[in-house]
DNA sequence: GTCAGTGCAAAAGTTTTGCATACAG
DNA sequence: CTGTATGCAAAACTTTTGCACTGAC
């Protein structure tokens, strides 16, 4: 906890000074967008983004356009990432270590995780082909082990 | 060329089985959607599709309607796959053999891959956290080699 | 003939844009 | 004060649905 509060003081000072540097402006909307995604590891789509962000700032009223503005700029600023999982649709993280993803296709669920023989593999594939790599991704899709119980269950 | 033209009636014929046992219906809309994503290698949106089509077959009138009910159908049926290429949105292509890809955040091209260990990996990382596979897809962002010399001419 | 499939148009979603107002610098 | 950011509502897209009609079986 304590550990986190100090890097978001980092992250929330780097993005001010992002802001100063491009002359654009520190509001309150695009801070409490950036805490939210930062203090929750959810992956939220800009629907449901807004809607948290509206619970739980009752007083705010926050627009639609607002957040889909702040979710651009952050991404372009690569404070947070996106990536789009299926039929869920778009969604967005907060940017930490890269890593990959494991999703449940019943429930949704997404488990994190990295593996360096598959990360070195991928530097390799894309020098082979004579890329310049700028990001990759892994998704693994299958069933968690709770809704494989639940399944079985069921029959 | 030859190779191709039998592998396209096996699969035309798959299909038409299973349109059959499923009590649905062989037409002219649907074989001409499976003919074009077999015969073209290109990643296909609904919205590409339904204009490439309209092109080559002035007479047909195809709705969109019918395109993304189609896609829906081959899709549900393993003939083609989708996948999510970021900014470019979802795209439908053919179900070969598995493979990755390769996409330039440039151009849009994608180079199609395989890598062994890669696969090999996946399999273990999903046995580790309990998931069941589905299925599982990688993809490598960055710079073509065609577009990273255009980049540095400009400069 | 029957019933699934189609095209069309309307509807439902999602994302972007224009504009008057608010507010950070 | 100035000009960027915001909320709102309209517009632009994308995808799905309802329905009368067509065409496969």
């Amino acid at each position: 906890m304590e550990c986190k509060a100090i890097e978001y003081h980092i992250i929330l000072e780097q993005f001010k000074d992002l802001l100063k540097q491009n002359g654009m402006k520190y509001t309150l909307q695009r801070e409490i967008i950036l805490k939210t995604l930062f203090e929750n590891s959810t992956h939220f789509t800009p629907e449901s983004l807004h809607r948290f962000i509206r619970d739980s700032y009752p007083n705010l009223n926050i627009g639609v356009a607002t957040i889909y503005r702040t979710l651009g700029l952050l991404e372009k600023s690569d404070i947070i990432s996106s990536i789009s999982f299926g039929i869920q649709g778009k969604k967005y993280e907060f940017e930490q270590t890269h890593h990959d993803h494991l999703i449940c296709d019943e429930c949704g669920d997404i488990v994190e995780f990295l593996d360096k023989d598959i990360e070195k593999k991928q530097l390799e594939i894309a020098k082979e082909f004579g890329y310049k790599i700028v990001s990759h991704m892994m998704q693994i899709h299958g069933i968690c082990p709770k809704c494989q119980a639940k399944l079985n269950e069921k029959e």
